[in-house]
DNA sequence: CTTGTTTGCGAAAACGTTTTAATAGTAACT
DNA sequence: AGTTACTATTAAAACGTTTTCGCAAACAAG
């Protein structure tokens, strides 16, 4: 019972050639009623099914979509995948998700091996370090041996392929608004360091807003973050020294990181002092008080990309070269933390 | 510039036999210097790689390793990953994560599809609706054909293969333990229906915990929960009409809950009731207050269902069946929910 | 009895590798 | 010159499919 059975085992035993079993398999009309009926019966007693791989040469596809996300153990990310996996699973794509840890050399690799062979496309949110060294050679490599490539949430601007984001600037608009029409006036804003793209683009929005308000932009209200795994104490130390009544978080870690050191200060949130956050992951969701923020419909990202990614594999015309970049819209969702009772 | 190049590719502009290419390629010494430098040249040139769909055809072997896991969205699965990456990445094997999404069939198509070529082995956490139906065909099928599989986590004890698991009983005993030595008499329990396993595992540790301090266990304290997505309004209910000063949840969502039941009926967490969650994620760690809980180790779990099963992969023997089980020492991690101040 | 058509099947190529066995060409030794 | 012994190269098979083309046999029509 040992070991896959091939279309070879069953042409032997029945004693007919291979492309007879095969085409009879396929319900041929060449092939005879008796012989279909006794190479499918056969087929079906010992559990045959065609090997993958064997195919994939043959076609030279895959069907198989590789994505790359910076890490796997983040929530946004993991609904993206969601929306992938919905699309592509309708559509007979099995999906492969590897994780580049953040690490540019991790990416690189993943790349590669990917490339050769493995899979038809790739969906990728590029890694933290990539961003910082700002070399890209793998991805337009990838691109260049005729591979598609969608870049989401994390995207590079220099480099030509479809894209799915979020309008960052604007949700951050949104949130820091969603603020001061709840009466504050003093807000501060935790943010990353500025070759995060999208912490770059959130506290553009801050700025925004505030201006929209004829707010002046105060400098000692923000806190960029280097170290995120010492982001606890930052963050009090910051808030200890500075008078406000809102808080805009770039993301949920910085937004609970905020909660807790407001506690710490005994400041209640919301009463005193109002914390948004960007966003909306587990944290934010069943936090108390549970935390408003920009939701980024990780599962319709996920779903764009991978509906952009398979339209451009099986309707690829040969000169033709069309790129979208797709912009998801944000939304606020109010929750305890913003709700001043 | 477009499309992938081919050891003929090679063979063909330089005049010489794809045989020769591919040993110059290797290095082999049945080629002269001059050869091997000229094809090396002009590989590096084109960025060749070799295909690995052709290389897993020809050896029979993917060098991939197939993750099944209930839920992606889950943080202790997600680190389970990040240990299967980690040995399996060490070793050169990739890995393929794919969700059942708590699903029979969608485990069923996965196993099979990957079954077929893709994959060299599997590691495996049982769907929900598997457990329920009880159906284990497929897992057995894969194991018939000579793949390896390692169940971790949601085991199925029917299977004989080799598992990786937690001590649910005495993770949940020591939780229950860490209760009572806090002084708390009165603990509710609340768990998930009997089918799933580790529900059952860890109330069965509630009981023996609260047996080695001879208290009786009382049924009214107990909640079992099927439907999850309502489970706050469940538990609230439940909590309202009894008098604790413990809850011990079998997992993180239910204590998070509980924590927020617990405020809507004005005690608090940790002085009026104490609170031990179980496995170790997100949630428990930032909430706040902060969650005492029962880590499971998902990244050493990972780790080891990786070494076993490259360990089968790489070292089976003809005729030999061995199976192990491994079980992974649960720690019981104290935080701010069941520190009386 | 030739010609044409249909039916049922098989041979072979192709996908991109690796590897074994074979084949030239050449140098060295009787 | 004839045998041996390398050296550098290539042909071919194999992995498991699918598919195009060709080939018989059977049968009908002229």
């Amino acid at each position: 019972m040992k070991g896959k059975i091939t279309l070879k085992h069953i042409a032997k035993e029945l004693d007919i050639s291979i492309s007879t079993v095969s085409k009879a398999l396929k319900g041929s009309q060449e092939i005879s009623e008796d012989t279909r009926k006794k190479v499918k019966a056969f087929a079906q007693l010992y559990n045959y099914k065609p090997n993958n791989i064997a195919l994939s040469l043959k076609n030279r596809k895959t069907k198989t979509i590789a994505v790359i996300i910076p890490e796997i153990v983040h929530h946004f990310f993991t609904t993206v995948i969601g929306g992938i996996e919905k699309v592509a699973n309708e559509k007979g794509y099995h999906v492969i998700i590897c994780s580049s840890n953040e690490s540019f050399d991790k990416e690189v690799i993943n790349m590669e091996t990917f490339a050769a062979g493995s899979a038809d496309g790739f969906i990728l949110s590029v890694a933290k370090e990539t961003q910082q060294k700002e070399d890209y050679h793998h991805i337009e490599e990838t691109i260049n041996q005729g591979m598609p490539v969608i870049m989401f949430d994390r995207i590079v601007d220099e480099i030509v392929c479809d894209k799915i984001i979020v309008d960052d600037v604007r949700g951050a608009q949104n949130a820091t608004n969603h603020l001061l029409r709840n009466g504050c006036r003093k807000i501060a804003l935790i943010t990353t360091v500025d070759y995060i793209s999208v912490g770059n683009l959130r506290t553009r929005g801050y700025k925004r807003g505030l201006c929209s308000y004829d707010i002046p932009f105060d400098e000692t209200l923000v806190l960029k973050i280097e170290d995120v795994d010492n982001c606890d104490y930052q963050i009090e130390e910051f808030l200890k020294n500075i008078d406000i009544d809102g808080v805009f978080a770039v993301n949920e870690l910085f937004a609970v990181s905020a909660c807790r050191a407001l506690k710490e200060l005994d400041k209640t949130v919301p009463d005193d002092v109002s914390v948004i956050g960007f966003t909306d992951g587990i944290l934010s969701k069943h936090m108390i008080p549970s935390l408003s923020t920009v939701s980024q419909h990780g599962h319709e990202m996920g779903e764009r990309a991978a509906q952009l990614l398979i339209h451009k594999l099986e309707n690829h015309e040969e000169g033709v070269e069309e790129y979208k970049t797709v912009i998801i819209d944000t939304e606020l969702i109010e929750r305890e933390s913003t709700n001043k009772s």
